[in-house]
DNA sequence: ATATGCACCTGTGTGC
DNA sequence: TGCACACAGGTGCATA
């Protein structure tokens, strides 16, 4: 799921119900995720008051007013929701915060692999490997191609890793491609400077767009009150093998870049 | 340091 | 119908 536009659009709804909200009590109902949520039985979370909701990356942070905070991950199948306590828990509900206002904040994941843990200030530490966040100033043709020079992995790979540039995933990072006529399994360090130029710009403008479309809902993801983000059908190549490329008509192709589905239409993309 | 493959999970779709 | 297998918005770790 979650890329930067998903993390953004739950990041913006948070923020709009959860600070000034008080923490009253949490339930834990799995142990056994791949982040461990046993330690916020113990993190003295009843009492604490919320007092900001922020995103970095993918990463939504939850700030506390004791100098703490919780940090969010959605792995692939994270969805987040702020119900009434009678709503009844779903089958992958793994965490209930309740609140001071009779809202239940729930936290479910059918594959475990999100994240919520306690951590100290907004992050700082967890956070400090992650890239410049696409939609800033710092991100742009230059930054990429400096740190493109002497890379020999493919250059889907580049923009997915989170410590060249925060937030893009598999989704975005194939439309980007497409709009910016890279081919996926382009090696990073045969990127020509123009072509740094189109892919920061294109990033910028497709993620800019996701988000304002709530992002993409491909199966799981969901808005915080259970609605679909919208930019599923926008998707020009992700999961599209065989369709007709929307530009040139080519059928579009798939390979697997990096044990991850990549999707690129052969003429449109050198 | 960088690149690659796999493990972590459950659910769904496909082919036999 | 049942079963095996591949695959799914991600990340961390082991291995070269």
């Amino acid at each position: 799921m979650p890329e930067l536009p998903e993390a953004e659009t739950v990041a913006n709804a948070l923020a709009a119900v959860l600070p000034g909200r008080r923490i009253e009590k949490v339930e834990v109902f799995t142990p056994s995720m791949r982040e461990p949520l046993t330690p916020l039985l113990s993190a003295g979370l009843a009492g604490r008051r919320i007092e900001a909701v922020k995103r970095r990356g993918r990463y939504v942070i939850v700030v506390l007013d004791d100098g703490r905070s919780l940090l969010l991950h959605f792995g692939m199948t994270g969805v987040v929701r702020v119900e009434p306590a009678s709503v009844s828990r779903r089958k992958h509900e793994h965490l209930f915060l309740h609140l001071d206002d009779g809202m239940v904040f729930r936290f479910e994941c059918v594959r475990r692999f999100s994240i919520c843990k306690v951590v100290r200030g907004e992050g700082e530490a967890e956070l400090a490997k992650l890239g410049p966040e696409p939609l800033t100033e710092a991100f742009d043709g230059a930054y990429l191609y400096r740190l493109s020079r002497g890379r020999g992995c493919p250059v889907k790979s580049f923009l997915m890793d989170n410590g060249v540039v925060a937030g893009i995933g598999n989704i975005y990072a194939a439309e980007t491609l497409f709009a910016a006529g890279v081919r996926p399994s382009r090696r990073t360090g045969s990127l020509k400077r123009k072509e740094c130029d189109r892919l920061a710009r294109e990033a910028k403008r497709i993620l800019q767009w996701a988000i304002e479309e709530g992002g993409s809902s491909i199966s799981d993801f969901r808005h915080v009150d259970g609605s679909e983000g919208k930019f599923a059908r926008e998707l020009k190549v992700y999961g599209r093998t065989g369709e007709a490329c929307p530009v040139c008509g080519a059928t579009i192709a798939a390979e697997r870049i990096g044990g991850r589905g990549s999707f690129y239409c052969p003429e449109c993309q050198k």
